[in-house]
DNA sequence: TACTACGTTTAGTAATTACTAAACACTCAT
DNA sequence: ATGAGTGTTTAGTAATTACTAAACGTAGTA
């Protein structure tokens, strides 16, 4: 006996919930952006209240994050006001949408913070021995940090990520 | 007047404990890991209780996990039955141990869960639209789990990641 | 053996986060 | 205008997670 469509489906949806609570979003995100992932057609909202079994309060404003990351994509038919969404199929795209949004997030205002610190470091110097450790290891982190920046940046740059460069980093790693 | 170095101590533990919440961990963590990261020395659990203003229960805990991931190194001295930790500063060490440790984590357990599902439908194939549209795209993320996967292997198994291969992956995106 | 100095575990509490139910606001059709 | 069908916001609740305080275990020392 052959396990049905929607059990399958089922299980699918409880390992992209898990997953996105690994990444430390809500499960309910997973849930949503995974059913939208196995429908061939867009989804309204009371469709996807129906799927999940949330509330549409919560669907409504998790998917605004997802739409915000570039996760699912809003659309709506004519003559109907429902709106509609669709899952982003490709991966990498999502990669890169998701890297621009961190942009303007809470990540990079605490990376900031140290850049500052280590500027009034600078600013004040002050001629000790403690002090000049501190401001080395500040510095080793903010390099760190740039060092990361540039390669968010550039896949950012790149018109689509996808396999194929993918491939030649394994090139070049190798 | 230039700022005192505990105060820039403070700020500079301040932005890693909202790191460290951005991705998802306590933000105790972080703090945890500012101070042993800004320390000349080793610092015991009760040196860093003073410094952190958690509790030696916390501590323990937590400083484990950092252990684990290979963000912090435990030691001893001889003729003393304190441990005494330091921070991890090879960032690129760091980010390689984290990988590792991902392998035994959850987050895997969830991809495989993926994985079987595909199993699942191969080994018992039904000959319909929506179950073959569903397999395609069930399909898709497993490939795109899979470069991941290629990518972090990779990259574990360099000797040392380092700013050198970082530059040679920009050089291939560019 | 018992005492001391440590790290760990545990049981409970505080803080945070995810979610619900229901009020609300807007748009379109009548 | 009024009402029906939408999505959004809000206020409160449930669930989860981070943390504390204190008991516990262990190893070394007297």
């Amino acid at each position: 006996m052959s396990p049905s469509l929607t059990r399958i489906k089922q299980e699918f949806v409880q390992g992209l919930s898990q997953i996105s609570r690994f990444w430390g979003f809500p499960k309910g995100m997973g849930a949503i952006f995974a059913v939208l992932y196995l429908s061939p057609t867009p989804l309204s909202l009371d469709e996807i209240v129906r799927e999940t079994e949330l509330t549409k309060g919560a669907i409504s404003t998790e998917i605004r994050a997802l739409a915000r990351m570039g996760l699912v994509h809003r659309s709506s038919k004519l003559g109907d006001r429902k709106d509609y969404y669709e899952a982003e199929t490709d991966f990498y795209a999502a990669i890169r949408s998701l890297l621009k949004e961190r942009q303007n997030s809470e990540f990079d205002r605490a990376v900031r913070s140290v850049k500052e610190t280590l500027e009034t470091m600078q600013a004040n110097w002050v001629e000790d021995e403690e002090w000049q450790f501190v401001y080395e290891r500040v510095k080793a982190l903010q390099d760190f940090f740039d060092a990361i920046d540039s390669l968010s940046r550039a896949v950012i740059r790149l018109e689509r990520l996808g396999i194929t460069n993918v491939q030649k980093i394994l090139g070049v790693l190798k």
